[in-house]
DNA sequence: CTATATAGTTGCATAATACAATTATAAAGT
DNA sequence: ACTTTATAATTGTATTATGCAACTATATAG
């Protein structure tokens, strides 16, 4: 029944967390993190957005997103664009380095994935990447 | 087709730990971070084991379970056990404080995950756990 | 015009982690 | 038996992602 469910998915969701996250801080040397992954594709995917907007987004703090652009900046990969209505503000438009490595770095993630999934039938990835979508949507 | 669904997956993973570390940052007052309780639970599970096997377990560097399971022992949720076999070794038993506290905690995460999915039909609970757990063995 | 709100940055603290060095013990080689 | 090497665990140090608070500059409201 549905509590046993409950019980199982809420137990896996902290062992995926774990099993993630023990990935990512063993691949020091990646181009973009997670952070700056899940930016640059805001960014490239909805157009060109200030801090405060990716901030929401995200639900990351201001500061936090204020250094995570910054840093994307720094190598190029998006530029800042004035508001030219309020000059406190800025917007992030991706270059077209930016894009270029935002597909590199999509290609990699996908590849591990696509590893790790190979035995898995067509409606099991299927099914799984629509229930892990609306799982994302509880969070909005 | 396949393809499709594995970007899917990919993507919505990136979304799915950033949301999840995202609620983690901010409930600093709980009593267990996703570490604690998860090596908790191991050591409930499993039954007693040492800092070498827990690290294995959870692809964590040894130092960092070793520090995990200090704070653990310190707040008296595990005792520690000296092995009578070998001078080096101890391993961990979780105390009934431990219990309580893990039952408790699971009944927060629960909650969470609960009031989530109240939408969810039995079905899609059901196979979202299934395929998480599923996906989980695919770190093994 | 002054007061308040907002966009963004920067300084500081915290927490989880890995890596390197260290200690103590066990096991293996000669 | 003694020396070397391997192993379990701890501790020191550095890094990284993050939040909060203080601050700056600009905009909006009273």
């Amino acid at each position: 029944m549905k509590e046993q469910s409950l019980e199982t998915i809420e137990f896996e969701l902290a062992v995926l967390v774990r099993h993630i996250t023990s990935i990512a801080s063993n691949k020091k040397n990646w181009t973009l993190d997670r952070s700056a992954y899940l930016l640059l594709h805001q960014i490239f995917a909805h157009g060109s957005a200030g801090v405060k907007a990716l901030a929401d987004e995200f639900r990351l703090d201001i500061s936090t997103v204020s250094r995570q652009a910054a840093a994307l900046e720094q190598k190029g990969y998006v530029c800042r664009i004035p508001d030219p209505l309020d000059g406190r503000a800025f917007s992030f438009q991706i270059t077209d380095l930016g894009k270029k490595e935002l597909v590199e770095n999509k290609q990699e993630r996908l590849a591990r994935v696509t590893d790790k999934l190979q035995d898995w039938s067509d409606e099991e990835c299927q099914r799984f990447g629509q229930l892990l979508r609306k799982f994302n949507r509880t969070f909005k």
